[in-house]
DNA sequence: CCTGTTGCTGTAATCGTTTGCAGTCGAAGT
DNA sequence: ACTTCGACTGCAAACGATTACAGCAACAGG
């Protein structure tokens, strides 16, 4: 059925199929593309030669053409944690709209697998570039040297000292908030647990988190401020660390992201420190698991959709003017989801 | 700095070296590759005009000339779904060592999309392809279909009516692990937990736990084996009709993954069932959350890392010789990871 | 001096698709 | 009858990199 020739392992080109139809491969092209003025009959001819050889473009060679690929590239700082991977359907369904496809890599957390991967996509010629950069400083670099040379928009976090479009939450109005509701259930004192200050997240919940405290005339600790990194592990050394000290945890404790939350409600558990009842607890990201926490996770929604479709409409329209317009940085307002880990209605 | 013109984003080309360094696009083709005799002299004239104008390869238009893209493609099932996304880190590693990239898809479980991926996979001539099939019987046409176009290695999971090579663990050897660590520990009748049966993992994993069990005797009534899918939701859905059946649930839940188990576990908590006290719980994959579970889950651990650099291995071979070989079918017993959600030494 | 060899470099074809341009042909306008 | 036009169609040149082949110089051996 298949014709084999040639090295290319076997593929059916254009010109067979205007072999067969016995006509240029321009009129193919024009029938197979939709473009153009082709009369029915070599319409028909066409199509039906293409079927019958079991045509499929070459996407390879079309880009070569068009220079363009119709795929966008998006790197992630970890591709196992499940807020990033819910980020990607998102982004994954935006782009389905427009046609066009994902091409997803993982920067293992480190700065430098983060260039190579942002240098490779630029070399494939992908259209568009969605980054959630894994270092707040390091990533830098990199990532401006990618934006010169195609459109780029930065997700979630934010790397400084870099010029590009940005879309996410704005953190510090999302931290405000989550203290106002642990204010209003009662707590007088918080800790914070979050990610060594390496990432723009981090930073910003942080300084939210300092923020609102010192308006509500929270306590807060100097060795209350606990950062590593997110990670289940994380939260529950951060934890370790709050029951040792003297006088016990603070009356909440206010963590950077859901991996952390989970890991403190953990720890809290082996601990035999009641939650919500003698500590409060947050996350941040609303991931799946947050509601699986015993106590379920009192936490912070990020706009997914949303987030992933001002991403990719930024990335068109980069794509649609030559002249780099100017920057646009859109932070999207969260919702806080409260569940078990925290007290609704102020203290009981 | 950076010249910008044409049409491909202000791109520099192989000529515009060629150009500043006074040579031919042959001597920089090979000077750059690495491949072929060039004097010292040259080698530094282009190499420095490629430094100075930034020179970086397209490798659309490599691919197209050399008819490979040092790129494989990897089609999951899920990419929320952590399993998938341990492994696919796995593979990306594997793949990383022979210096070859992943393009990564997202079937969102339905074969119709999965088809459409393997499509462009295909168009976009990656070098071969990775797949975890969604369906066990309708992903059929267009796996196979894909496995005659290029190299292919189905992983995990295993679609009925397909011709290939794949890797995976024994499912059955590991249910026998699970079966005989439940007995020893006292249970004598069991629930199987899994999703409905549309591909091999739940297939297997249910034919597994059947056999062992009624090897040894343990009661395993029609109304326990409850099939919906790989969720949480659908873990708490199946306690909830196991607790209400007369004579409550069996002495164990067995679940076709850590996903399930996690509902399951969490329902058991919701309807004051103790585990492992009343009813023992075990999981499959090993997922991270695994061991956040109340209480942490005994599950079965599969060797990501061996699975994926076996598929890797595969993919190599194949693109290797042009004549397809034997298909290889490989399977790897799995370890029991033993935790507090069943009874270790027996009935205490 | 002629031939062969080695070492380097350039010319040009090639991968598969798209598309500007030019050519053909029949129909319509003058 | 002679343009003019429009609808089609084909030719051939791109896109950017790789590479077989040929050409050239220098040099060794006969």
């Amino acid at each position: 059925m298949q014709q084999r020739r040639g090295g290319n392992g076997g593929r059916v080109t254009i010109s067979e199929v205007a072999e067969r139809a016995g006509v240029s491969t321009a009129t193919v092209s024009r029938v197979l593309s939709g473009r153009g003025q082709v009369s029915a009959e070599m319409r028909r001819r066409v199509q039906h030669a293409a079927d019958a050889l079991g045509y499929q473009v070459n996407s390879i060679a079309r880009a070569l053409r068009n220079s363009r690929t119709d795929t966008v590239g998006m790197v992630v700082p970890s591709i196992t944690n499940p807020f990033f991977t819910s980020l990607v359907e998102s982004v994954e369904h935006a782009l389905g709209r427009d046609g066009k496809e994902l091409f997803l890599c993982d920067a293992q957390s480190d700065p430098r697998v983060e260039a190579r991967r942002l240098a490779s996509l630029a070399a494939r010629n992908v259209d568009g570039i969605i980054v959630s950069p894994s270092h707040g400083t390091e990533s830098g670099p990199a990532v401006q040297e990618t934006a010169d040379r195609l459109p780029l928009v930065q997700l979630d976090r934010f790397v400084g000292g870099t010029d590009t479009d940005w879309v996410g939450v704005d953190d510090i109005a999302a931290m405000r908030q989550v203290i106002d509701h642990l204010h209003a259930g009662g707590a007088r004192s918080a800790a914070f647990a979050g990610s060594r200050l390496t990432n723009s997240s981090s930073e910003q919940r942080l300084e939210g988190f300092r923020r609102r405290a010192a308006d509500l005339g929270m306590a807060v600790r100097d060795e209350w401020i606990l950062l590593g990194d997110y990670s289940v592990e994380w939260g529950e050394a951060a934890v370790a660390a709050l029951a040792a000290a003297p006088g016990g945890p603070p009356d909440a404790i206010v963590c950077a992201d859901d991996l952390i939350a989970l890991g403190v409600t953990r720890a809290c558990r082996a601990h035999r420190i009641d939650v919500p009842g003698r500590v409060q607890v947050t996350g941040f990201d609303n991931i799946e698991f947050a509601r699986l926490g015993e106590p379920a996770l009192t936490t912070v929604d990020q706009p997914r959709d949303r987030i992933a479709a001002e991403a990719v409409r930024l990335l068109a329209a980069a794509a649609g003017d030559a002249a780099p317009g100017p920057r646009a940085h859109i932070a999207l307002v969260p919702r806080l989801v409260v569940r078990d880990s925290t007290r609704a209605g102020g203290p009981e």
